[in-house]
DNA sequence: TTTTATAAAAATGTAGATATTTTTATAAAA
DNA sequence: TTTTATAAAAATATCTACATTTTTATAAAA
């Protein structure tokens, strides 16, 4: 065997999986699209039974809806829904935080140091494009590292789900946000006072600031979808 | 049409997954054990492709485990895992909480006082098994009108996955409890106690209290595993 | 013992059969 | 004409049976 060590074989309805999850966040499935099995098959060159399985996995996360007989439906969104997930992100985010900030610990300092670093080299250099994907990716880095210091396996677990149920809205805003440099410097503010809360140990006052930094984003991505016509 | 207009017809895959979730939350396959294809579709009488789609469901739900090509295994318990579920739950329900008491309402109110009430009528009279089954279900009903009052829909689903993973570790510990007139006692009195912060407004009080209700079975079903040799 | 070869068991996938829903066409009633 | 109802047709979802691939168990050879 070469490669690393980690080498996860995977079966047709992971591949499928992962790829309509993509292509559903990215928006080539728009949200209340029937998903027609026939199309899917087609695109991801694969039978029915293992699709209905990738299918029946985003089910579960929310994704995807399905009617028993009338198949598949990518999930609507909403603007009740974009505040009810944000509202619920937000507080699990600051529950997590607040417990990562108790718990401390030198590694974890460092690595959120070294993450917040990474993420404020991401400038105007890179193409657009490559620039989104960047920034979002050490966003997200820079996120994780705060999270993960809260020790439980559980709220993490949570954390990723929502963040999953997030990421169609959370796409909208990044576009907004990316490309704006005035947006781009406020949230480097709004992340070097987060960055100081953390590290001055004062939990309560780590957890209201980061509650508010994962609130901010609602009403540009309300701004956004009544733009497009959803309500 | 008869019926009440909630009709929903279900394929087979849902038959199966009911199914199964509540053979493995009930112990009919234990911890670790191979699912075996052959022995499910037989069992649920079903083809292969329905019984993965069953699967497939309570993989994301993390009660069953997947390893590509090697098929499906009921997900193990561990003394570690039963400290981070009842924890994250512990946390999350003790956030819902003091969500629900800020939230207030008086309907809100009289659905708890509704819902204690209906509780402490269950009591001797039942048959064993009976009033187990009844003592749990007006418990989670309890809990849950106490929940219902957050006012956010995701995190109410959020608890609802917690408890699933938890129901297996919450099973063991029912037993205990509801068989023993001093635990019974014991509990009655942390639900006054609840039920006093609930309604006096006081929501970081309440938030303790709960988190601190939640906590307490762990030590018994620590127990409990240790005796069967699970750790 | 360790390795290699072989056979059995099991998981996964496809194709086609079956059942259900949706659409379309047609006719009756308003 | 417009609406409503009905029936046939098409589209679609679902399921099973069988074929293929992969893993596991067993035994022979080094």
């Amino acid at each position: 065997m070469t490669g690393t060590g980690t080498e996860e074989k995977s079966n047709l309805a992971d591949i499928a999986y992962v790829q309509l999850k993509r292509d559903i966040t990215e928006g080539v499935f728009r949200p209340g699209d029937k998903l027609l099995m026939s199309a899917l098959r087609e695109r991801y060159d694969i039978g029915a039974g293992p699709m209905r399985e990738a299918l029946s996995r985003l089910v579960a996360e929310r994704l995807v809806t399905a009617a028993s007989q009338r198949g598949f439906r990518v999930a609507t969104m909403s603007i009740d829904e974009l505040r009810d997930i944000y509202f619920a992100r937000a507080q699990l985010e600051a529950l997590i935080t607040e417990l990562a900030v108790q718990k401390g610990g030198d590694s974890w300092e460092a690595g959120i140091i070294a993450a917040a670093h990474t993420l404020s080299r991401v400038t105007e250099i890179h193409a657009p494009e490559e620039m989104l994907t960047l920034w979002d990716s050490r966003h997200k880095a820079f996120h994780l590292a705060i999270a993960s210091g809260c020790g439980s396996p559980k709220l993490l677990e949570l954390r990723e789900t929502m963040l999953d149920q997030a990421e169609r809205y959370r796409q909208l805003w990044l576009r907004e946000m990316v490309f704006s440099s005035e947006a781009l410097e406020r949230k480097r503010e709004e992340h070097r006072v987060l960055v100081d809360k953390l590290l001055s140990g004062k939990s309560t006052e780590a957890r209201q600031e980061m509650f508010e930094h994962m609130m901010n984003p609602i009403p540009i991505i309300t701004e956004i979808l009544c733009q497009r016509g959803i309500r």
